[in-house]
DNA sequence: GTTCTAGAAC
DNA sequence: GTTCTAGAAC
């Protein structure tokens, strides 16, 4: 079968039927939805219901399938009205799509979990209670178990409903679907939908789940050793299990003995505590380095008490190992002054290493007293869990940072190989140094508590600061597409830009810029001293290029030969001259060797020693007009050729060829030159910025901001009309090849988009 | 930036 | 088996 045929030609191609898959558990709608969109809809549809089936009986997959076999035969849409939760128990029903000829969408009906038990109860209400809990326990256990369909199980659309809201539209969207319309292909509704940052965060869970979820069944009852409020969970009741994969099919029905009602309520327990993003930690500074114990506690129930205040959902829990911890006993004090949320932070008295298999608390991270150098060893907290995690974390906490200086933390992902991932859940270590009071130990402040207290403030901000920002990179926290790890609001004066730029990313993976010199650096490591006699690199430590001088930023980038080409031009055009469109005292225009659409040319600065945006100030203000007026004269010739053409004007982030080029580029992407996830979204992402922003921000603040983070890169792939995601590039490519949706919003605005004159584009809507 | 390719995903 | 991605080399 060849997709790609599919997607080229289901938007010309007319009167194709539908084969619509519902996906939902009992009591989600899915019979409504059919019934609601065949009392309106002009195109001819027939309801599989397996339930029904049967001489008004449940009947079997195989009637299912024949029945809406013959029902496509004859050119009807169909309704597949069966749970569909199971991967393998729709792909049978995906196959009768067969060729071209039948679009195969997907509508998944995926609400609460509550509301569909309530419907199921309601349905089944006249047989008295026991059915009510029996419907209870088989939804509770079929969405424990459902698998969400994904566009390349060999879906063209699908649709995520996932409230009542979003229902509606789906119902409004099929009912005025006319026999000769058809829907745009693709993936759409989906919450969370950015990125490999949370695909890569729900990969990372989902292996968590696998042995913990074991565990919670198994030993569902392990003493909880501390006053940790979860069992009488007030969220509990709200959430939602989010599990996935298999459901063993069947019916609403049928499907009673198992899981009882009991296991069933105390399992959806466990999985919504498990869903609170926790941060743990020891207190800081005040073991080993022997800072004042009543000091440190009035430090951690203030600001504790000014993030608890932030974070809607999610639990801050201060560890000790002892019943009789000093410490523990003090902020318990204070806190109970204090109108904090017992919610949002209690104490818990535990080995923070085993927070979930003896103590029965899921934490997705945790905090380590670490020293200066991230180094394991040296005995309390920073030995337990670098012990606890193995080589791994070592390892991954290397290719982060380098070192922390005191009032800092640094945020590492925990490798999936480690035991505290495998058997305690925790997705995250944060690394937090304080300030040291203990003269045997680096970096003694000699009892300065007025640079003490001031320190470790820092360091309770910077941790649980780092804890946000690894909420925000989870399902269900939306983070903006263009948003990198900012931090807004919070503002620590005490860290400077690098530290806090340096310290506070999230990237689960490689960053590669700073890898590739990080490990060159190390080698001649020579670093600087901080305000606290502290060394620790600093990027003025980067390897100098020869030729000009360089902002600190774009010194961070070393060129490789193959990037030198633009340079080369630029520095002199007249040796290039047959490739160059044209030539001026300031810039050249050229071709793009490797095209990424129909028409794409680079706008080239001619200025030395201006590689990148980040090299770009104020004084270069007359050079990107210019860049930006040379620009849109070619982007007019253009138009001029061919109007139904749009052209975008931007820099990359973080180019890859050096000297600073504007990209011109046709927005229809239609090129054998661009394959691949990086080259779409370095057009597509917030990673591209377009040029009247870039003017804007130079000539306002004299730098632009740079969105160069890699994750950008590496995200889902989406139509950057409709917004849908697609699986792949060829699937993308053939998507937007018959993508008609307006552009975003954002898009129209401020010229970002450079539509032919009087072209009124977007006619659709 | 591209090319090449191993191996993952289908 | 083929398709697709992602990492290394250039």
């Amino acid at each position: 079968m060849d997709i790609m045929d599919v997607d080229e030609t289901s938007a010309p191609r007319e009167g194709k039927p539908v084969l619509v898959i519902l996906v939902g558990a009992p009591g989600s709608g899915k019979s409504t939805f059919g019934e609601e969109v065949m009392r309106s809809s002009t195109r001819p549809w027939v309801r599989v219901c397996q339930d029904t089936i049967g001489n008004g009986k449940a009947g079997t997959k195989a009637q299912c399938l024949s029945s809406a076999t013959s029902a496509l035969k004859d050119g009807k849409s169909v309704f597949i009205d069966r749970c569909n939760l199971d991967r393998e128990q729709r792909s049978e029903f995906i196959k009768l799509g067969g060729g071209p000829q039948i679009d195969v969408h997907a509508v998944v009906l995926d609400l609460p979990a509550k509301l569909c038990i309530s419907r199921s109860v309601k349905r089944t209400g006249h047989e008295g209670n026991l059915q009510g809990g029996k419907a209870a326990a088989v939804v509770n256990r079929m969405l424990q178990h459902k698998e969400l369909p994904k566009l390349s199980e060999g879906f063209n659309r699908i649709t995520f409903c996932q409230n009542v809201d979003d229902v509606k539209n789906a119902i409004s969207t099929y009912s005025t679907l006319g026999p000769l319309d058809s829907l745009p292909h693709g993936c759409f509704g989906q919450k969370n939908p950015d990125s490999k940052i949370q695909v890569g965060i729900m990969k990372f869970l989902k292996k968590a789940e696998v042995p913990l979820a074991a565990a919670s069944t198994k030993s569902d009852i392990e003493e909880p050793t501390s006053q940790t409020p979860g069992k009488n969970n007030s969220y509990c009741k709200e959430k939602e299990t989010l599990a996935s994969i298999p459901e063993n099919a069947n019916l609403e029905t049928k499907e009673v003995e198992g899981q009882a009602v009991g296991s069933a309520g105390s399992h959806d327990n466990q999985v919504c505590l498990n869903d609170i993003p926790t941060l743990a930690f020891p207190s800081i500074s005040t073991s080993d380095f022997q800072f004042n114990l009543e000091k440190a506690a009035d430090i951690i129930v203030a600001k504790v008490a000014e993030f608890s205040s932030k974070f809607s959902n999610a639990r801050l829990v201060l560890v000790d190992l002892s019943h009789k911890s000093k410490i523990l006993s003090l902020v318990k004090a204070k806190v109970a002054e204090k109108n904090i949320d017992t919610q949002k932070f209690f104490t818990h008295v535990g080995d923070i290493t085993h927070l979930y298999s003896r103590g029965g608390l899921r934490c997705n991270a945790i905090a380590n007293a670490a020293n200066w150098r991230l180094k394991p060893g040296g005995g309390g907290v920073n030995a337990a869990i670098f012990n606890a995690a193995g080589p791994e974390l070592e390892s991954a906490t290397k290719e982060k940072v380098k070192s922390l200086s005191p009032g800092n933390a640094a945020v590492v992902p925990i490798p999936s190989s480690s035991h505290l991932f495998t058997r305690e859940g925790v997705t995250h270590v944060i690394h937090v140094l304080g300030p040291n009071m203990n003269p045997q130990r680096p970096n003694c402040l000699n009892n300065d508590y007025n640079k003490g207290c001031k320190i470790l403030q820092d360091a309770y901000t910077s941790l649980f600061e780092g804890f946000a920002s690894i909420m925000k990179n989870q399902p269900g926290q939306q983070v903006g597409r263009s948003e990198k790890l900012e931090r807004k609001s919070l503002d620590v004066p005490v860290r400077s830009d690098y530290s806090s730029r340096k310290y506070f990313t999230n990237t689960d993976q490689k960053s590669k810029r700073d890898d590739d010199h990080g490990s060159e650096k190390s080698k001649k490591y020579k670093g600087t001293q901080d305000g606290l006699g502290l060394t620790f690199p600093d990027s003025k430590d980067e390897k100098v290029d020869s030729e000009h001088r360089r902002t600190e930023r774009s010194m961070s980038k070393a060129w490789g030969s193959w990037a030198q080409a633009l340079h080369q031009i630029a520095m002199h055009p007249e040796k290039h001259k047959g490739d160059l469109l044209e030539i001026s005292e300031d810039v050249v225009v050229l071709n793009d060797m490797y095209p990424k659409a129909r028409k794409h040319v680079l706008v080239l600065a001619r200025t030395g020693g201006l590689d990148c945006l980040a090299d770009v100030q104020k004084e270069h203000t007359q050079l990107l007009n210019k860049m930006h007026d040379v620009g849109l004269k070619w982007a007019d010739k253009f138009l001029n050729e061919n109007a139904s053409l749009v052209f975008r004007l931007g820099y990359h982030s973080a180019p890859s060829m050096r000297q600073l080029h504007l990209h011109v580029i046709s927005q229809d992407f239609e090129s054998t030159h661009l394959k691949n996830k990086k080259h779409w979204n370095s057009f597509n992402t917030a990673f591209f910025r377009d040029s009247v922003d870039v003017m804007d921000e130079i000539s306002s603040v004299g730098k632009a901001a740079l969105k160069d983070d890699d994750k950008l890169l590496s995200m889902e792939l989406r139509c950057h009309r409709c917004r849908s995601a697609h699986p792949n590039i060829p699937r993308l490519k053939s998507h937007i090849g018959s993508c008609q949706s307006p552009y975003p919003t954002h898009l129209l605005q401020n010229g970002r988009l450079v539509p032919a004159p009087g072209e009124p584009r977007n006619s659709v809507q």
